[in-house]
DNA sequence: CCGGGTTGTTGGCGGGTTGTCAATAGAGCG
DNA sequence: CGCTCTATTGACAACCCGCCAACAACCCGG
């Protein structure tokens, strides 16, 4: 009665450990900075060799950079028909479904969103405008201006200099607590109009 | 005809050798990021020992966030009179001088406010905030509206949220080159103006 | 059941980095 | 000139990261 001696580790398919070591490190690169997680920790609480890791990100960098990646994809909040209406009410209902789908997702939102710190990182930077990029366009189409031409680049970076408003507002919202719901929607709305206007005039 | 073997090294007084060696990290830390930058290579760079720098900013992370903090505080933000005029034109003198600090600062301004993207680092957050509110309470005596008491913190928590639209756009204007100062000058008054108005109304 | 191949996984080595601390040496003073 | 003070150095120990050869879990054909 020879009982097999249990393996000291399982063999996963690569895209299964994959995941689960990302996931373990969007959850500490979440509650502490980059240089404050060590690799060492990280395959310790992942269960698995340290060498691991780079095997599967080359780099702790780039291990993080995936994860910013992760976090920055935006679900895709009202891409279904809007009603038809004014431009104020087409942007007040865009508004509100975002405050909506950021409520819902609050962590997740703050934790991608998270104030940045000093020293310019031309990779996490170029990410973060990828993501704007895409939530430029976005606004566009729900506010109903997907078709402009006219000054186009323009007006995409105007909303990408707003975007840059309503995650400051969203912050004092979600985090600080200083703005109710209302007083951001009110806030949001208000300014998206008054561009959108300063534009189309 | 013995002459006296010139010093290895001049010992100057603390407060010169400190303000020595963050002049370096400034420019170190300006141009790359944080992990990509040695306290080996700032030590050579500063012509000192590299245990000199712990002696006097106690950590790495520490100097890091001695630096942060001289960049964000810059305390000619011009918070002289300006002429006395409707609101719009307060508010135009106000942004037309902000633009123009951060022209001719543009570099270290980038670098300060980063690319506001994912890193979680409470205590680079909580500079960053201290920061926010100071300037907020300099654009409500710019305006003209420092006296005011009802719903001043809403005001406040507004005009923070607009800070994160100016940097935003300020980004736009000297990093993508996306939009001229003309019209960022334009976005960020009509946006001000909606804002306020908004409000008082 | 079993032996060999595939490949996911381990563990340790080497170079580099950081914080600490005793030893050293400018510089001013009597 | 010698003495003191303290700014500054240099080396040491711990740690961290990327690399890579060896190992073992798992699969599959016989």
């Amino acid at each position: 009665m020879t009982t097999e001696p249990a393996p000291r580790w399982r063999r996963l398919e690569p895209d299964e450990r994959r995941a689960q070591i990302l996931a373990c490190a969007r959850r500490l690169f979440g509650e502490r900075h980059y240089e404050a997680v060590s690799t060492t920790e990280l395959a310790r609480q992942s269960g698995v060799a340290r060498g691991l890791i780079n095997h599967y990100f080359g780099t702790k960098r780039e291990l993080y950079l995936e994860v910013v990646r992760d976090l920055m994809f935006i679900p895709e909040y009202a891409v279904e028909r809007l009603p038809r209406g004014t431009l104020e009410e087409r942007v007040a209902a865009s508004m509100d479904r975002f405050l909506s789908v950021i409520e819902r997702n609050s962590a997740m939102w703050l934790a991608a969103i998270g104030t940045g710190g000093y020293g310019r990182d031309p990779d996490v930077e170029r990410i973060m405008q990828e993501a704007d990029e895409i939530a430029a366009d976005r606004m566009l189409e729900t506010v109903g201006l997907a078709g402009i031409t006219e000054g186009r680049e323009e007006l995409r970076a105007m909303i990408r200099s707003f975007s840059g408003m309503a995650k400051a507002a969203s912050r004092e919202w979600l985090v600080s607590r200083t703005l109710t719901r209302e007083q951001v929607h009110l806030l949001l709305c208000t300014t998206l109009v008054a561009i959108l206007g300063e534009v189309h005039g």
